[in-house]
RNA sequence: CGGGGCUUAGCGCAGUCUGGUAGCGCAUCUGCUUUGGGAGCAGAGGGUCGCAAGUUCAAAUCUUGCAGCCCCGACCA
């Protein structure tokens, strides 16, 4: 991509609404821009790196076995009737009417709808397990949106929702999705940390947030530094091996870590002092079971194999996708700007022309952008008539992993300078040698 | 939902107290010079001063009402 020929209205100075530094940055490096209060126009930036998350999300989330569909954002009051949250969710909820005055409202969550399209489709025991997902905008009318899309009251979030015979098999589905964010948050660069949390009026130990540490989080945690030396699962790890899933999430979980709703002081008192982790963190994730809490009242039922119906056993699983990219800057940036980790970066590479107009940097300019590009390689070549100042300033600021940065200076060498954006680190090389480097 | 604050050009702000017809920096455009860490000079464009009503010869400025947005707290992917 041509900078001069792509959409990026960068900022210069800190808008004064954004307080925290993933909200900046998000605005100078123009990747978002409010459109209302909590709610976003995504710039074709923050679309790059929302896109580069989701595709890791399906990634992880198919390996594990579930199933991705799409449902509306759009949903009929009647739905949420039958569960009886239409009353209970309260002024969340953003209600609509339509033309023929019928009630409407914008999803906050889909445990009704799903549950009313299972019900609608599987009757038989011999169909599950199943798990369907989906990647969908939410909106929950926040009483005080913040922090950009940290909270926002759009979002964009993946949720599951599995379905299983009963509470062994729900336990399974739980572990599968355990074991897909364990593995999802790590390929996105982040040490995400499941904590027990509050299940609610359902009870048991079934449910979890996963929470990556930073400073300006919204959740205080406790943790056992031990749970952070765990091994994240391989890639070939069988997610039909109940007894190898089990194992997985019994090592993750029992090493102490909570949020301070759950926290017991007393139990973490208990752990030697130099293992205790107190931090900050940003929730990321949630799954939890919840049992027949739907499938009762909705009548979403199967037949046994004794041939009996029964209420299936359901769980659901929450990444906030939005989030992440806004919780992902908190986790890497530095005074300059934005510090990507490779899996996410919105372009992989940089490529600065420090004198556009000379045949010599024009050249290889034209040379490297055409080398990497074939090599598959996202490329953002700063071609504009800038000054090199500003051109290096944007470059940190937008956080492309690598820079590639040619002049007159070093092509008088016959180099060009790689420099790593995380450290900092430069080395002048040919042109091969750095689409080399860049391609290894 | 309680408390506080803000709204003037794309962004950041001054002007409001004390009414007289809107200004600064950055950004944008043109020209010349410049070119390895956000250049210099010269010129130019861009504003229903959040909205509405009122007071007045005259309102960004005073009065009233409304709206939007932000921050702190209680609640949430």
């Amino acid at each position: 991509m041509r900078l001069s020929r792509f959409f990026l209205p960068i900022l210069r100075d800190n808008p004064k609404e954004a307080e925290i530094v993933s909200h900046r940055l998000m605005l100078r490096a123009g990747m978002i821009r409010q459109e209302s209060a909590g709610i976003y126009a995504w710039l074709p930036m923050g679309l790059r790196v929302l896109d580069k998350i989701n595709r890791i999300i399906r990634e992880e989330q198919n390996r594990s076995g579930a199933v991705e569909l799409l449902m509306p954002t759009i949903q009929s009051a009647d739905l949420w009737r039958e569960s009886g949250r239409y009353d209970a969710y309260g002024k969340e909820m953003l209600r609509i009417a339509d033309r023929h005055e019928r009630e409407m409202l914008f999803g906050p969550t889909n445990e009704e709808m799903i549950t009313e399209i299972f019900r609608a489709s599987v009757k038989s025991y011999k169909d599950l397990p199943l798990n369907l997902y989906h990647i969908q905008w939410k909106f929950r009318d926040e009483v005080r949106p913040r922090f950009g899309v940290m909270r926002g009251r759009e979002f964009l979030m993946k949720d599951a929702y599995s379905f299983d015979l009963d509470q062994a098999g729900a336990r399974h589905a739980y572990n599968r999705m355990f074991v897909a964010y364990l593995r999802t948050f790590n390929r996105l660069g982040l040490t995400a940390i499941p904590m027990r949390a509050d299940t609610g009026p359902i009870g048991g130990d079934l449910s979890h947030e996963f929470i990556i540490l930073a400073d300006t989080g919204e959740s205080e945690v406790f943790a056992d530094r031990q749970v952070l030396d765990q091994p994240i699962p391989a890639v070939d790890t069988d997610f039909e091996n109940v007894a190898e899933l089990d194992a997985i999430v019994k090592a993750w979980t029992t090493p102490y870590a909570a949020t301070s709703e759950m926290h017991d002081a007393a139990l973490y008192e208990t752990i030697p002092n130099e293992r205790r982790v107190s931090a900050r963190g940003i929730e990321v994730g949630h799954i939890f079971y919840f049992g027949t809490k739907y499938s009762e009242p909705m009548k979403a039922t199967v037949t046994g194999p004794d041939g009996r119906e029964t209420p299936v056993h359901m769980g659901s699983y929450g990444i906030g996708s939005s989030r992440l990219v806004a919780a992902l800057i908190e986790a890497f940036h530095d005074e300059n700007g934005i510090v990507w980790p490779q899996s996410v970066a919105p372009f992989d590479v940089s490529l600065l022309n420090l004198k556009i107009g000379d045949a010599g940097t024009d050249e290889t300019c034209a040379t490297l952008y055409k080398a990497l590009t074939a090599r598959g390689l996202d490329v953002l070549y700063d071609d504009r008539d800038e000054r090199p100042g500003a051109k290096f300033a944007t470059a940190d600021l937008i956080g492309s992993p690598w820079q590639v940065m040619v002049g007159p200076k070093s092509l008088a060498e016959g180099k060009v300078e790689l420099k790593r954006r995380k450290t900092g680190e430069r080395q002048l090389l040919s042109v091969e040698d750095a689409v080399l480097a860049l391609t290894a």
